[in-house]
DNA sequence: TTGCTCCTCACGTCACGTGAGGTGGC
DNA sequence: TTGCTCCTCACGTCACGTGAGGTGGC
């Protein structure tokens, strides 16, 4: 178990690309030591980059993920750090249930323009086969 | 009720930007006529927008739009038009439930977090009083 | 010397937002 | 002449992907 690590061993094991890395680098995230040009990330920049990952899959931008992050740095009021977090993922749960509710409204516009469809198509059947198309159930039959 | 409209009258009628109808525009989507330089759009180019607008709204990318659009132009074998287009609708409704699945997983994890973060403060609290932490429920108290 | 991994630009993606600077017609 | 609306670039946003071209160390 060492205790430094290169982009692409830290990129592998986490199943993001080594582009990922220094782009949150990049955007204050990360500051791995350097070997060199190489970078060299520690136990903690580990523990970041795990953190980072975590935020991103419960939908934080990188800018939200960094001032949460930087409050910790601080490691001191522990109080007043978690009371923020708590607002961030209670605010963010909100936001989350709020495009959910989008989600469901676009499933259901969806399933409703595939009910159209499916009519149009099995009037349009009626119609070929010479039969009147209001209040008869639709039945499948053969292709036209 | 006129035939012709400008593009700050649709983008206010719909709810966008005139910058909007440009980029549909440049994403070939659009083609309105044009009076010296400015665009002047027609009731059918309305009809397109509307339709646009309805496939972003259930989160189709301009790219699959226009090859739907495209697709009604035709205007001929209607038929392989609904069956395309049923087809891509159920595919996206398919898309949309997994996205909901990542939501509600956020949701859940974010549910966690918070559980664990109100657990540190009340226990932080408890301690600050004096009492062992363990083997007691979380009672509201005074703020620290 | 050959590979291998690493590096730094820097452009591309997606759907626009946002100025900058300019024009036509009432 | 003053406003108003319209126009065309073209850069910025977000989180990287994807080359291009080059370097260090085994």
């Amino acid at each position: 178990m060492s205790d430094t690590f290169t982009i692409s061993q830290l990129a592998a094991e986490f199943g993001v690309t080594p582009r990922a890395l220094r782009f949150y680098e990049d955007r204050g995230l990360l500051a791995p030591a350097r070997r060199g040009q190489a970078r060299l990330y520690s136990r903690r920049d580990r523990a970041r980059l795990a953190l980072i990952l975590r935020g991103k899959r419960v939908g934080f931008s990188l800018t939200e993920i960094a001032e949460m992050l930087n409050l910790y740095d601080l490691e001191d009021g522990q109080e007043t750090q978690l009371r923020t977090a708590l607002g961030k993922f209670r605010a963010q749960i909100a936001a989350l249930e709020a495009q959910r509710r989008d989600i469901e409204e676009s499933i259901a516009e969806l399933h409703r323009a595939c009910d159209f469809i499916e009519t149009s198509l099995s009037e349009r059947r009626e119609r070929v086969v010479g039969r009147p198309v209001i209040g008869y159930a639709v039945m499948p039959t053969d292709r036209v």
